[in-house]
DNA sequence: CACACAAACGGACTATAGTCCTTTTAGGTC
DNA sequence: GACCTAAAAGGACTATAGTCCGTTTGTGTG
């Protein structure tokens, strides 16, 4: 007996999850993030809107699925990559570098991640991986700010990491300044 | 001739806009601002609901109508009150006494303000009161920093007090410590 | 007061997110 | 291979934001 088994997806669940995934990553492409509808998202991989809905939960869930992939690239960096950003550096030196990897990432996929953050209020908080950004930046805060209250802390800081906030920033300011403006909060 | 005169509203335009404005006072203080569809405010004022969409554009255009007096408050109190919230202290207390205020009022009126930010895309930065908070930052920051680039740099603090991220913090840790790490980040 | 016309009104209409519930199907069991 | 069950499918349905446009009304003018 396998008790811990998570039970393996059905055939036709796996099926129609890959071709949701696909479908929507061609029309996200070609049409930009917010042009693209539920309904068209589903059409066009050919499942009905009720499977899409509860594989997926809504859309910020489609594009966290969707981000998965480089997220994880991102998170293994910095749990066993190379110094600065993987481990092995002083605490600055590793924020800094979480900061320019993660507004990377964040640049590379603004849409979809603004979407991730913004679909449904507090989205943002509740996907796993802003646990792991927080629970990162917080143990780095510890360090470059003894005695700090850095769990709340780090909240703080993320929230200029924000996709709706760097979309703003960058619009207005261009990528230089912007980075420049978070590590300077970031460094204090 | 009256060439800079704006035309004075018409009656009837003058009393739809009471009746609208005490309709949706009423129904989000009974019933929560999420809970209250543009509908239901309509149906309230007894207008229709081209009116309503026509004179305040959209749900965040209500709310920043009802928040408009408690907003000017705290603009003159910037502006021409007493120190150190109003001119006559140093940039770090002005810096600090600007982030308590504005706290108070946020979390005086938390769900008005979110809806105001996050009712559509990029709302927030769309308000005129995000400009008038975003430049009192930036001179101040370049009081307390001088030679930092100011104007990105209160972008990224002002991250930390949109309702979003001020909800998400204040249920995670109180009150206290939102605003002990919104302050520690501000003062560096 | 009658008239003209810009402004405002209002509600039917569209678009879209998300829900519900009936029908279908995969895959294990005898 | 027939049967059973839980999972999955799917599309009609609801709720709500926001648009459009034909109709009404306030107000300044002769």
């Amino acid at each position: 007996m396998l008790l811990d088994e998570p039970r393996r997806e059905r055939a036709d669940a796996a099926r129609n999850r890959l071709k949701v995934l696909a479908a929507a990553a061609r029309l996200f492409r070609e049409k930009g993030v917010d042009a693209v509808s539920m309904d068209a998202v589903a059409a066009e991989a050919g499942v009905g809107k009720g499977t899409l809905f509860r594989r997926f939960g809504d859309k910020a869930g489609l594009a966290v699925a969707l981000l998965d992939e480089r997220e994880r690239e991102l998170q293994e960096a910095i749990l066993s990559g190379p110094a600065p950003l993987g481990p092995g550096a002083q605490a600055a030196e590793r924020l800094a570098a979480f900061v320019e990897a993660y507004l990377d990432y964040l640049l590379g996929h603004l849409d979809l991640v603004r979407m991730s953050e913004t679909a449904s209020p507090g989205a943002r908080y509740r996907i796993g991986a802003y646990r792991f950004w927080h629970r990162h930046v917080a143990i780095l805060l510890a360090g470059t700010r003894p005695g700090c209250d850095a769990d709340p802390l780090a909240h703080a800081l993320l929230a200029a990491l924000a996709a709706e906030h760097v979309t703003a920033m960058v619009a207005e300011y261009g990528e230089a300044r912007a980075r420049r403006a978070v590590r300077t909060l970031a460094l204090g």
